[in-house]
DNA sequence: TGTCAATATGTCAGTGCTGACATACCTTCG
DNA sequence: CGAAGGTATGTCAGCACTGACATATTGACA
């Protein structure tokens, strides 16, 4: 994929809207983008939940800190999959999951 | 993943129960399956409304027949981010998709 | 029966993701 | 100030996933 290097930018000038205000996003890759950001923080609002260091959480998923941070970060080099299984093993159930899915995340307010 | 011929056969062998009844899959591994299968389920449902075989719909994701046919069969070497990417470019939105995750899928009988 | 369209299954080369490591950044505490 | 704990960012070898292709199976219709 070539959009690699924009998703990237995308994720981290992630400030002001949502996903899809940054570079002209295809709705489809908004959508993606926006189900990962919600992966993301529903991760580190249940590690922090459970007091867990993000060194403490990689030892438990067999990771590593760098790979927690990038999760957390919604990094385009993270898939899905990993974050879903990252959640699951903290105890998160699909239901939990769609729930959160289900509300659009907050929106961040600019610096 | 070494796991990776266990899920295989039980993928395949999925027949009267949901996922964890099958070689007694870990709860977060039977929650992934259990999740894999919503969306595999979503993504048929979705073609067949569109009234689109599974070569049209390969052809506007721009891959090939054998990868929707194993998408729709939920096959181990597919993953969660290429269901999530296919059910958005045939318009899904994270909400509907997060609808059809809450509701538990329905069971399969015994043949 | 045979043919055709749709779907399923197997394999593989190329590429994207993963864990690991190094290193930098940032607070807090003394 | 320096040290320590937590988090962020960059890189890379190795493996998992992907699209493509071949082939098999299924179902419908004569």
């Amino acid at each position: 994929m070539n959009k690699t290097k924009r998703a990237k930018l995308e994720a981290r000038g992630w400030v002001v809207g949502d996903a899809k205000d940054f570079l002209r996003l295809s709705p489809e890759e908004a959508a993606f983008v926006e189900f990962k950001l919600s992966l993301s923080e529903a991760l580190r609002t249940r590690r922090e939940a459970l007091h867990l260091s993000q060194v403490a959480l990689a030892k438990r998923l067999g990771s590593s800190q760098s790979r927690v941070a990038k999760m957390e970060a919604s990094d385009p080099t993270v898939s899905v999959d990993l974050l879903l299984r990252s959640l699951f093993a903290l105890g998160a159930t699909p239901r939990e999951i769609a729930a959160k899915l289900y509300r659009p995340r907050k929106r961040r307010i600019a610096a």
